[in-house]
DNA sequence: GTGATCTCGGAACGGTCATTCCAGGATAGC
DNA sequence: GCTATCCTGGAATGACCGTTCCGAGATCAC
């Protein structure tokens, strides 16, 4: 019998998601987030609550759209290094170049803010991580299956180190910190994983004589 | 002949930075520095220019007195691998316990904040890397003088792996990441580093049957 | 069509923001 | 002591903040 909603929920989430992203939790003002998605202030605060509650909503969203998949991806393909090489590989794409250049990870961004205060976002954060961790894990796994990894080799080390790199990488682009130079910083982290190929080399291009 | 200033500006920049670094750039009033210096606007003004100056006159101060002296010892430390490990177990407590846990890096925090996309900032961000991937290039060439390192390291290569997992730890911590595991990835990055003792094992104390 | 119920746009609220201005106080040369 | 010069505290400014409120409009069951 009532009114029902002028809009979509899941599509105006996604709008706010870009400013949030793009601009930052403490200097997004409400208004902003009015403009870019056309709904008015009533209607943002009737359906998401007030403004950490939409924050909160925001990362979520951005986790599950783009973390997310990422992560199953990752963790699904089956070709070992190279899963993990193809990961670093598109995350360095997005970070430096297309329509999202510069704007960082809005998850390695929150934990920068004072947002990372909040014990919600904090649960987001933390969940994040874990699966960031068990996907390269799982990765590594399958690496160790195909006799890719030197043996003995901790997985669950080396996907720490590798996931501890990836915030580095998300906050390096930030700065403007080209492609090649992070593409080649993942390399040098990724060779000695490589079986004794070309042990403890990088393939950096930079050669000292 | 005129008046002469009431406050010690060093001083009280000092008053500015803990502030800044505590709280964030986009978060912290005006009015949290008049009171934490116990001077007027007026005065802090006059002294450093609008917010913009005065936080990068803040970030400034922060590199010199706590990246500056770390990175300088870094690199004059002639123990090679055992400097670095000393570096970052300082780094790591540092941000884990003490008066300042949990804040994270003053410098690593405006990599992900707004104040990223002054030039200004930007160019303190970049000399703090550049000093920073050279202190540790330093330390792994005296590491290799030691014969520490697997002959043909790629020290480039190395110091930008470990300068970027250092972002990564700074971050982590302000999300309440505990000393232990930070330790153990920092130790497993080190690893392959180490020439040729338990090659590829990372000592997280997890071993896999 | 009628009416109950929810939504919506926009105004309104008190508070805080960064910044400026000004009157009065402190200083130092004379 | 006088005066020119600067510094300082606090008020004032105008804009924006997050949040709430309300009248008007839209919707659906009947």
């Amino acid at each position: 019998m009532p009114d029902i909603k002028h809009f979509n929920p899941d599509v105006v989430l996604d709008d706010i998601v870009q400013v949030f992203w793009h601009q930052g939790m403490a200097t997004t003002g409400i208004q902003s987030l009015v403009t870019a998605t056309g709904v008015s202030r009533s209607s943002l605060y009737a359906t998401f609550g007030n403004k950490d509650d939409l924050y909160a909503a925001a990362l979520g969203r951005y986790i599950e759209q783009h973390s997310a998949p990422a992560f199953a991806q990752l963790a699904a393909t089956s070709t070992g290094l190279t899963a993990i090489e193809e990961f670093f590989g598109t995350l360095i794409d997005v970070r430096c170049s297309g329509a999202v250049a510069g704007w960082g990870c809005m998850v390695t961004n929150a934990y920068a803010g004072p947002e990372c205060a909040d014990p919600g976002i904090r649960t987001l954060l933390e969940t994040h991580h874990g699966t960031l961790q068990s996907a390269l894990r799982a990765a590594l796994a399958t690496a160790a299956d195909l006799g890719q990894l030197p043996p003995g080799t901790d997985l669950d080390a080396a996907a720490a180190v590798l996931s501890t790199l990836a915030y580095g990488v998300n906050l390096r682009s930030r700065a403007g910190a080209d492609a090649g130079s992070l593409t080649d910083t993942v390399t040098a982290a990724l060779a000695p994983l490589r079986a004794e190929s070309t042990p403890h080399t990088a393939h950096t291009g930079v050669t000292r004589p």
